[in-house]
DNA sequence: AGTGGCGATGTTAACGCTAACAACCGTGTG
DNA sequence: CACACGGTTGTTAGCGTTAACATCGCCACT
């Protein structure tokens, strides 16, 4: 038998003394180092594919101080919105060059998050990227550890930390014209869960888009991003059919359940009131009737956050915090129509 | 002013110096070793405090060789089943102390497989975890690098790889029995790509169900996953609304679709036609009529993968490639009904 | 012919940590 | 009182890579 095979896997040495090199040249050829003779890479690269050797970034993270890994923390990444976002992350990342690891979070406290950003930190990552939908998770950036570059996506300027975030405000601005536009004296609405920021923008476009037209403010009402409590918001509404002809709902999933309850109630969506979700889930073009909606960008979010940060990385210092706004816009589907006429015009 | 304030972060030596003890006495702390007086690990932990000192964890890896951290590679996170896999899958792994580095891909082509994986071992991952729900990918398993440890989740059972699957065909299996159970003489199929392992398991068992059955076996429509398709499929069903009394869809997502194709068409859900989707996304329960579906478990899935990764890991060794099964159930809602009588009975 | 310069390569010393072994100390025993 | 022993701590040597500097030819120019 030959020599065991249960050794270690080949590193740079064993390439080496097959080659009649020295490790550093090695170590050049990899690195793509002009100064090499072209023989001699040739020879290096015949004894690397021979040997299957891979290098070991783990120890290159160690000499460089680079690891081109970056931190990913988020909140229930099988939501449509945090998963778009996650995915549109990853893929700018590693366009760049970087992996990533990713942090789940079930529960959202400070704690929790600054407990993420240090195991992150602990793990070697160049930087993080923290989505921070919620007012809880945007705090926690506040206490960062020195010198980790950091961006915050769909949170608040709190702190020293650049932010990336859709325009939420501009958004509910678009859904509330759009109703108002097509005639509707006022437009009601459905909310997020209240700790959440893009909850409260949306909400604060809403009713910015009606103060403006000097429209009548109904209270809106309270939902949590679940079908469910679209449903029951429907419920309500569905029982002052004779006032509501228009309602801008937070989410696309919240939506669902209010055309469900307005369908049992046999409220006609458009005919009798109009309705507006926010995030075009793939399943919104298909919802009974189409919903029109809001559509965020999440590749854009994730190439800009990912630009942001690897600026930091790469100036090595914390490079004035920016805040970088994508712009949402409406997709016009079924769901909503004129206002039907009161009054004769 | 005190010392430079812009000096590397602190390492062990600094710890050790200020707590006048050795380095490796930190790391004995750190590490929980039981050989450690008291008195001295206060001073230690306190020393710790003082400079904020955070361990390196790369060239803990180093010298390990082990980095604590699993790669995934999947396709598509956003859909809800890679999605929730993965999540689960995230959530397994940290809670057996794993990080977890993700590599999702747009294109599933063997290559691009081995290349994730590549790079996954370079990174120093302990092992990885394949969502391979296509064949290309669960081929791709078969030329893994030597000696890291990994599993497949969804895939096939080639090559010397353990792999965790839903069984989907015994939910299929479900979802047509129930609809036989109601009195229907045979159940149609909209099926999924044909390059899916799962579109293939659920085609397969709504095949062998109605084998079983002695039923007459409708030709399958194709499908994309896309509501879309499912849309097209429905507009092709409702022109034969005479003789489809009962539907089974490989997706939710084309259940939705097909049920707008139906309402757009007149036909009526569940007294004319039933239907069962798989998947049971949020959704679901929420569609005009709730949906019965399939269930599947992906938190079993996660923890029965990282558990089976784990023992490999541990074992040093590639310890027989096992096969784990979960098992699905099905959600009956308002979607499905007795089939209606033609003849009196 | 001597010297400067440059391209190609080798040598040495980290990076921050853990493993292995050595050293020390106090105590109980022959 | 010498000695063994076990608990506690220190010392040394890597892990596999890159950075920095040293070296060695070779050619061009004065």
């Amino acid at each position: 038998m030959g020599p065991s095979v249960e050794r270690h896997l080949p590193v740079m040495a064993d390439v080496a003394r097959l080659a009649g090199v020295s490790h550093q040249t090695v170590s050049r050829v990899l690195n793509e180092h002009p100064r090499v003779r072209e023989e001699t890479r040739a020879r290096v690269l015949r004894a690397i594919d021979m040997l299957g050797y891979r290098r070991n970034l783990t120890a290159r993270a160690l000499v460089t101080r680079r690891s081109h890994r970056l931190g990913v923390v988020s909140f229930d990444t099988i939501l449509y919105g945090p998963a778009s976002t996650v995915y549109g992350i990853e893929r700018a990342a590693r366009a760049a060059g970087y992996f990533v690891s990713i942090m789940s979070l079930r529960t959202i406290d400070r704690a929790g998050v600054n407990e993420a950003i240090g195991h992150l930190a602990e793990q070697g990552v160049d930087g993080v990227v923290v989505v921070a939908p919620q007012r809880a998770a945007a705090q926690a950036l506040a206490d960062l550890p020195a010198g980790l570059p950091a961006v915050a996506v769909e949170g608040r300027h709190e702190g020293d930390v650049s932010v990336v975030s859709v325009d939420q405000a501009e958004g509910a601005r678009q859904a509330t014209a759009h109703l108002l536009g097509l005639g509707h004296r006022t437009v009601w609405h459905v909310g997020g869960p209240d700790d959440w920021l893009e909850a409260e923008g949306r909400r604060e476009g809403w009713h910015a888009a009606l103060s403006a037209a000097g429209r009548a403010i109904p209270e809106a009402l309270p939902g949590d991003w679940t079908p469910r409590s679209g449903y029951a918001a429907g419920k309500v509404l569905a029982g002052r059919v004779a006032e509501v002809t228009a309602v801008f709902v937070a989410n696309d999933q919240m939506a669902l359940g209010l055309l469900r309850a307005f369908s049992e109630a046999g409220v006609q969506v458009p005919e009798q009131v109009s309705v507006v979700g926010f995030d075009d889930i793939p399943e919104a073009a298909y919802f009974t009737p189409a919903l029109t909606t809001v559509r965020q960008d999440f590749g854009e979010v994730g190439r800009l956050s990912i630009g942001l940060l690897l600026k930091q990385i790469e100036s090595a210092g914390p490079c004035g915090h920016e805040r970088l706004v994508v712009a949402p816009r409406l997709v016009a589907r079924d769901s909503t129509g004129r206002a039907r006429t009161r009054a004769p015009h």
